[in-house]
Parts: structure tokens; C-alpha cells; sequence
DNA sequence: AGCACGCCGACT
DNA sequence: GTCGGCGTGCTC
């Protein structure tokens, strides 16, 4: 074999997804063909076969030729990541710090970075004449699941890819595969290539009011150059609708359009509504999705057939052969920071992409972050404010119940019952939000007050009443209800609550009415969350209770009353972003109520009715909430005004955590910069592990980068301390 | 992160 | 006598 010359073997550097921050060289056979940077490379390490990226040679201290080994295979001819998504990963991996392999490979879909090809057959369900024939009113009342299926197939030229079917119709599997048996439907496998076309049957929208004229046409003039604006708009005032007409001007000159939401729960309402009214089929890129149909969609934007691009956090990093526009929803949105391995905010590197895209992006929120006001404020970002509600919608009126004054029944005071049911009576629905999932959030002894914690977390284990078990919602332990106290013996007893303890107090209250529970346990179960959020839509559920899930962006129609019902959690919590992120809710929920011809209505119960966060909040409204927050962050020398880095270790050995960052403090004080802690994290034991953290600060982000820089180079030239897990948070979102 | 190599306890 | 615990060290 490697009879030839083996000093003319070319040699490649590897990125490979190992947590190791250096690249891996490997030789190259005569007979085959140098892939080229950005090509998916099988290779041998360490005893396995490695999916990696070619990557440019970072011309350190290279091996001698005799100690590599050989590229095992070539995936691609062609480079899977182009120039453009090679340097997105580069200045990503260089700005978190984190290994440039592992930045690599989570920038493809996991079919992609599993080694899969690119030449997609995807599997179609298409509607035969039979079953076109078999469409009556007698089917429709006979087998409604069947009959949906069927008609959903004429919506669509008769044929749908089954990815798409997953999301417009959970549970289409089932039906499917009695039709397919009887002949009405049909399966086929198609190399998956073009149908990425406008359609030509696109629909006319509401014409835009002043406001979002204004900024459509501010942004419009500007489309051929990079510029970050911030839409800032109350609920209803219209936000999506100059997305809309922004994609239409994008879609027209022939360039793609790259939206980033931050849960996925938002996107079917948005996908159907950008296809209908842009005639053109949107990629969607989530994690819910098949690997087939995310491939699929990814390779369609890298092609440029795909014109718009809807995904989730990891949607950042899909390439664009024509990029023209960029948006970011809910930019304020935690969701959009990854908060394990690659910690990387979407909405950032957005903004990083744009600029070097030289594109126009559009952040935007009802409840901006205090990073993006502040960049507002300094010049950087333009403000586009839309104040006015479609349809003349008048803004909601805010009560503050005192829950002091009332006897509560399972966390619920008089006055909110009474308002539900004066909304209920009306025909209108009613939200509420609480966000806590399970029955209660302890158990507690009724004899010697025992609470039954969790063994491995600091952390109370909360009651999940219907499943009959204890969980800690940190690390998933769980166990059975115990019969009573462990210390005692005496009978336990919930206490607080939950949303599956309101929900089961408010079917007693107001038992007429249909309720739906809207939580991670209520829709674990796939399309679960559709389907809830379907019969809500459809006003078929009365009631809503539900978490943050239930809170983000969907637009009720009927819903006229939002109760917030214990606001009180976010008072206590140490992070300093707690105003902000409550304040944040409270509008999110609140903006959940109201429509165009009913006033809206919203109730916070709680114990603390002069808590100044409160007063203020409801008093001068968020924006001015927000001036004052970002006054006592420079004061305190917090965020936006200084940056921070979080060095995050985590050690059954509580003394090895705190050793470990007394080093890294020592070394970097050795360096001239100065950090806080070692401090116990917010939760100091969670699954066993002891967590402590120590924190850089600086006034820039030139000398936070450097500390960074400075840390990462100390470590990795350490020796980690045995079964010590230690990660670096740059711009940490939650947890100080 | 994996995986191999390596040195000490209960078992087909 | 071996299977297997996880400590340590390396991966082109």
C-alpha cells in the first residue's frame, strides 16, 4: 500500500468534537485527492473512527510525518462548511473559549455531524385518487383523524414530507398506516433537491399602521448594509407583520431570510403564517425534528434554495449562500443562551454574523433586554418602537391582589376566583400562570416539619400527585410518595403549590368550565404541546394554567383575563438579573390578554404588594422599569456596563472545587486581574456534585477576553484535579 | 469525552 | 484462578 513515497503524502489538520483545544493532523494517501478545509473527514483516535472537519493548519508544533495516522475516509467532495460558516465557528470558539472541534461539529445538523451523506431521500405521503375519492361528510364524522389527514394532504398538492407531517399533525403515523394499507395514501423516497420554491401565492396582509411603515422603511433603505435594530413593541402592536413585509422585500431581491425564535413551541403558529402570506416554503431547523428533514432543511439554506430559515438556538450557525436578512425574536429571551458544554448566545453571535454578512438585523422584543436598551442608548442599535395596539386594542389594566387579606384555597384568593368566573361568564378565556410544575413544591411532616429533600441535590423534592412520586426537578431523581415522616412516622403533607395542584383546585372552583394544564409534564408526551395549544386556540379550553411554556408568544384570541399567580418566587432569588427577568414575565404574561374589542385583564397575587419592583413595574411600565434598572447596574458595576465570565467547577470532593479556583484565582490575580469567589454556587449540591464558581469582572470586553484567554491557557496546561468538571460561562446569563 | 492500560476485591 | 472496579494518561 504505502509502497509511494510517503514524504509525499499531503497532511490535513482535523477539528474533531473532543473537548481537547487543539487540532489533529493526518496523512493523506498519494492516490486520493487533498479534501479540502471544511470537508467532513472520517478519521482514526484513540482506538475509534472519529467524524472530524478539515480545518486550517494552526501551524503549531506539527508532528513528524511517521507519527500519523491516515484519514480513513473523505465524506465530502466538496466543503460542507464554507468560508463564511468556517470563520462564524472560529470567532465563536475563540470568543466562549471553547474548543474549536466541539464549536465545529455542533454547527452541523446531527445527521451531518454523525457522518451522514448529503444526498437526502426523504420519504413523502402523498394522497392517491382513491383516497381523494374517499372524502365525504360521512368520513369526517366516521374516522376525524383519518379525514384531517386527508384534507390536510389537499392543502398541500396532495403530498407532504413526513417532517412536515410530524408538526402539522402528531400522531399522523397512526392513521397513516391503515390508509396506506387500504391504498388511499402513498409512500414514496425522493432524492430530496429542489421544492424550495416561492409558490406565487402569497396573500395580502393587513395593511401596516404609521408606526410599522416607518420601520419597515427604515430598515428597507438600509437593507444593503449591516445595521442592528431593535424592534421594540408591546404585545399586539404588530411585530410579526413588519417581519413579514421585510422577508417579502428579501424574498424579492432573491436573498434568504435567517429567523432565530427561542422555543420551538412558538413555531408552528409562525410557520404557517410565513408561508401562507410569503408563498414560499419555510426551513425549519429544530431539535423535534427527524435528522432527515434537518438535514434537509440545512443543506437547502447552504444551496440557497431555502429563502427563509426558521429554527431555534442552534439555527445560528446554519449557512446561507444568499444572505439578506437577519432576525432574532425575543431577543431577551434566556432560552437563546446555551447553558451546558458550548455556551454560546444566539442572539449575539446574530449579530456577529450580520455584521460580517453586512446585513441589516432585526432583535426584537416587547420587553427588550438591558444589553440591547443600553446599545440603543449608546448609539449602536436604532430603536424602532411600536406603540400602537392592532385594532385600537386598549393596553390591559393591572390589579395587585394582597394575598395576606385572603384565606388561600390551594394558592388561590377570592377575588382571582370571583374574576375568573366574571370572564368565564362573558365567554372569554382565562390564563393562569404559575410557574412551578408538579402538585407542590415539598412535602412536609405534620408532626416534627421534616421535609423530604433530595439525596443528592440541595434541593426539596416536589410532589407530583397523579403519578404518586416524589422528584427533584435538578437531577431527576425520583421515588415513591413515602407512606409517612422517615424521622417520625407521623403523616406528610404537601406544601405550596403547583400547576397540578391549582389545576385540580380550579376544577372543583369553577367546575363548568374545561381547563388544560400547559406544562413540560402535561405535554412530554409528542405533540402534546400542539395539540394542548391547539384546543386553546380553538377556545375549546376555558381555562389555561401552565409555566413560561405557556406564556411565550401565543396569541389567544379569547383570552381577556391573565392571572399571575405567585409572583412572590422572583423576589428572593440572588441573581442580580431578577427584577429583569420578572418584570420580563409579568409583561409576557399580561400581554397574553386583551383582544380588539374587550379590555384585557390582569391579576398579580401576592404577598409583598409595596415590593418596589412591583410598584414600580405596574406604576411607570417596563421601559422606565428598565432605565432604572440599567442606573443601579452601573452603579453596581454589573451588566450591560461591565462583562463577566463565570469559571463553573463541580466535584464530589467539595474541598477539590474550592482548591481548583484558588489556583485559577492565583494565577490570574499573577496576571493583574482580579476576580470574586470561590463562591458556592446557587444550588451548592446538585446530583452529588459540589458546585463553586469564581467570577471575572471587567469594565471591557477587551480585558474580560483576556482574562479568559489567560485562564483557559493556565488550565488547560494543568492538570485537572481527578473527576473535577470545571467549564467557562462567558457573558453568563443565570446563576451568580 | 472516550478508551486503554493497570493494579486490587468477590465470584461464574 | 478470573471478572471488573475506576484511577491515570493519552489521543494526530
Amino acid at each position: 500500500m504505502s509502497n509511494q513515497a510517503h514524504n509525499k503524502n499531503a497532511r490535513i489538520s482535523v477539528a474533531l468534537d473532543v473537548p481537547l483545544r487543539q487540532l489533529f493532523d493526518y496523512l493523506v494517501e498519494d492516490d486520493q485527492t487533498t479534501p479540502a478545509v471544511g470537508c467532513r473527514v472520517q478519521v482514526p483516535f484513540a482506538g475509534r473512527k472519529l467524524i472530524g472537519v478539515v480545518w486550517p493548519s494552526d501551524e503549531t508544533e506539527a508532528l513528524t510525518a511517521d507519527r500519523l495516522k491516515k484519514v480513513s475516509a473523505t465524506i465530502d467532495e466538496q466543503p460542507l462548511l464554507g468560508s463564511e460558516s468556517c470563520a462564524l465557528i472560529d470567532f465563536a470558539a475563540r470568543y466562549y473559549h471553547h474548543p474549536v472541534g466541539e464549536v465545529a461539529l455542533a454547527a452541523l445538523p446531527p445527521g451531518l455531524r454523525a457522518g451522514g451523506t448529503t444526498t437526502q431521500h426523504i420519504e413523502w405521503i402523498s394522497l392517491t385518487d382513491v383516497g381523494l375519492d374517499a372524502i365525504d361528510d360521512d368520513l369526517r364524522k366516521r374516522a376525524p383523524r383519518q379525514h384531517d389527514l386527508l384534507m390536510l394532504l389537499t392543502e398541500h398538492d396532495q403530498r407532504l414530507p413526513v417532517g412536515r407531517l410530524q408538526t402539522l399533525l402528531p400522531g399522523w403515523r397512526r392513521v397513516a398506516t391503515t390508509l396506506l394499507k387500504r391504498g388511499w395514501l402513498q409512500q414514496q423516497f425522493q432524492a430530496e433537491m429542489g421544492d424550495w420554491g416561492t409558490r406565487n401565492d402569497a396573500q395580502a396582509g393587513p395593511t401596516l399602521n404609521p408606526e410599522q411603515q416607518s420601520a419597515v422603511d427604515r430598515i428597507v433603505a438600509k437593507h444593503d448594509r449591516f445595521g442592528c435594530w431593535l424592534l421594540d413593541g408591546v404585545t399586539g402592536s404588530g411585530k410579526t407583520e413588519v417581519f413579514m413585509h421585510l422577508i417579502a422585500e428579501t424574498l424579492a431581491r432573491g436573498q434568504q431570510t435567517l429567523i432565530i425564535v427561542p422555543e420551538i413551541g412558538l413555531t408552528p403558529q409562525l410557520l404557517g403564517r410565513l408561508e401562507r402570506r410569503l408563498g414560499a416554503r419555510v426551513a425549519l431547523l429544530h431539535s423535534n425534528l427527524p435528522d432527515s428533514e434537518r438535514t434537509s432543511a440545512w443543506l437547502a439554506a447552504a444551496r440557497g434554495d431555502a429563502r427563509i430559515i426558521l429554527g431555534t438556538r442552534s439555527a445560528i450557525f446554519t449557512p446561507l449562500a444568499k444572505p439578506g436578512l437577519m432576525i432574532v425574536d425575543e431577543e431577551h429571551d434566556t432560552s437563546l443562551k446555551q447553558h451546558e458544554g458550548f455556551r454560546y448566545h444566539a442572539r449575539d453571535l446574530a449579530v456577529w454574523r450580520a455584521r460580517q454578512a453586512n446585513i441589516p438585523i432585526v432583535l426584537s422584543s416587547a420587553t427588550p433586554s438591558l444589553e440591547s436598551l443600553l446599545n440603543v442608548e449608546q448609539g449602536r442599535y436604532e430603536h424602532l418602537r411600536l406603540t400602537m395596539r392592532a385594532g385600537n386594542a386598549q393596553a390591559p389594566t393591572i390589579r395587585i391582589i394582597d394575598s395576606n387579606r385572603f384565606n388561600l384555597i390551594d394558592g388561590i384568593s377570592q377575588p382571582v376566583i370571583d374574576t375568573m368566573r366574571q370572564h368565564l361568564e362573558a365567554g372569554n378565556q382565562v390564563l393562569v400562570y404559575l410557574n412551578r410544575r408538579g402538585f407542590a413544591p415539598t412535602l412536609i411532616c405534620t408532626e416534627c416539619g421534616a421535609i423530604a429533600d433530595c439525596a443528592d441535590c440541595d434541593a426539596h423534592m416536589t410532589v407530583h400527585a397523579s403519578a404518586k412520586r416524589l422528584q427533584c426537578h435538578h437531577c431527576g431523581a425520583s421515588a415513591p410518595l413515602p407512606a409517612a415522616c422517615s424521622e417520625c412516622q407521623a403523616p406528610m403533607r404537601p406544601l405550596g403549590e403547583g400547576t397540578e395542584r391549582v389545576a385540580e383546585a380550579l376544577l372543583g372552583l369553577l367546575p363548568e368550565y374545561s381547563l388544560a394544564r400547559i406544562d413540560s409534564d402535561t405535554t412530554a408526551l409528542r405533540g402534546g404541546l400542539q395539540s394542548a395549544l391547539a384546543a386553546a386556540r380553538s377556545g375549546e379550553s376555558r381555562i389555561l394554567i401552565g409555566t413560561q411554556m405557556l406564556a411565550k408568544g401565543h396569541h389567544l384570541p379569547k383570552l381577556t383575563l391573565a392571572v399571575i399567580l405567585n409572583a412572590d418566587q422572583g423576589f428572593f432569588a440572588s441573581d442580580f438579573r431578577a427584577a429583569e427577568r420578572l418584570a420580563q414575565s409579568i409583561v409576557q404574561v399580561a400581554g397574553r390578554a386583551g383582544r380588539a374589542d374587550t379590555p384585557g385583564e390582569v391579576l398579580i397575587q401576592t404577598a409583598y404588594p409595596q415590593h418596589r419592583w412591583l410598584t414600580a413595574l405596574v406604576g411607570s411600565g417596563y421601559g422606565q422599569f428598565a432605565r432604572d434598572l440599567l442606573d443601579e447596574r452601573e452603579q453596581a458595576q454589573w451588566p450591560p456596563y461591565h462583562h463577566l465570565a463565570v469559571l463553573h467547577a463541580a466535584a464530589s470532593n467539595e474541598a477539590t472545587a474550592i482548591g481548583f479556583l484558588h489556583n485559577a484565582k492565583h494565577a490570574l490575580q499573577a496576571n493583574g486581574i482580579d476576580t470574586l469567589g470561590p463562591a458556592p454556587a446557587s444550588m451548592l449540591r446538585r446530583a452529588g456534585r459540589y458546585r463553586y464558581q469564581l467570577l471575572l469582572s471587567s469594565p471591557t470586553r477587551a480585558t474580560l477576553q483576556y482574562g479568559a484567554a489567560m485562564l483557559v491557557r493556565f488550565l488547560s496546561r494543568q492538570k485537572t484535579p481527578n473527576r473535577l468538571r470545571w467549564s467557562l460561562d462567558i457573558d453568563p446569563q443565570t446563576e451568580l
